[in-house]
DNA sequence: ATCGCACACGTTATAGCATAACGCAATTGA
DNA sequence: TCAATTGCGTTATGCTATAACGTGTGCGAT
């Protein structure tokens, strides 16, 4: 389960999603790596998809995004859900994980005999030095 | 904070998401509008917007569609966070609201002093008639 | 060695989702 | 009556994502 030595274009993407202060769209990572010779959207896409099954990225479904996850080193397949609080204002992103809303959730599910794949949490708002 | 009496469009578009089975897109259900006259997206996403303002209807962030809201007689917008379990071989959608995680999400959001606004928490996996 | 396969990559075209900007009509309330 | 608000219709455009096709490279099995 460790991750994989990145191609070329997945370490372009991750590192131009590393470097960000936000979450970024795909045609603005393809647009930041045109200098490098992206042309097309399937280039960034196909590196995503990568970079989302190794857990080093996360897809913010509210916005249409894409984050470096914030615990580079333990795996972010491992430990259940993860949620995001995404500020309106600055674009920042902090990323959480909470094994109470996990199971509390999970139980849930469960009494609906409910299989669970993926999950989606995210919150929006405005982050303390964006807040009024 | 009673629901206005809809609109022509607003019942229309209210009427094609509760008589479905499922959540539907905002360009099906245009399709499904065509012979009442609908030509546009913008008929739909406007009365969209409206029905999502007045709690009546709930967007899903994760597939881009949209589903009339489970409890029609309560208010959605009074009882905090929602909850889709949303089956990938049905389209069938489960929609629930737990205190506790919402309690323990805000909680979580105020040790940030970070102020919510909107939430999204979807759960994509597959329904009890749909698992193996 | 060479064949077959898996995988990454490049390109063009297309599909699917959402909004901008304009103008018109009906309603409301000062 | 006038101004402001709201809903509506239309055209055009922009943003997000994938289909389909072909190329090249590495690598194990025959
Ligand atoms: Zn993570
Ligand atoms: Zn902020
Ligand atoms: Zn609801
Ligand atoms: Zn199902």
């Amino acid at each position: 389960m460790t991750t994989p030595v990145l191609t070329k274009n997945q370490g372009l993407v991750f590192d131009v999603l590393t470097r960000a202060e936000g979450p970024l769209s795909a045609y603005t990572i393809l647009d930041k790596l045109r200098d490098q010779g992206f042309r097309a959207p399937l280039q960034v896409y196909r590196a995503l998809d990568k970079l989302l099954e190794y857990g080093v990225v996360h897809r913010l479904e509210s916005i249409n995004s894409f984050v470096a996850c914030a615990h580079p080193h333990e795996n972010c397949h491992s430990h259940g859900l993860v949620a995001f609080a995404i500020c309106e204002s600055c674009g920042q992103v902090i990323e959480f994980h909470d094994h109470e809303v996990d199971h509390r959730l999970m139980d849930w599910l469960k009494s609906q005999k409910f299989k669970a794949e993926k999950s989606t949490i995210e919150i929006r708002g405005h982050c303390a030095n964006c807040a009024a």
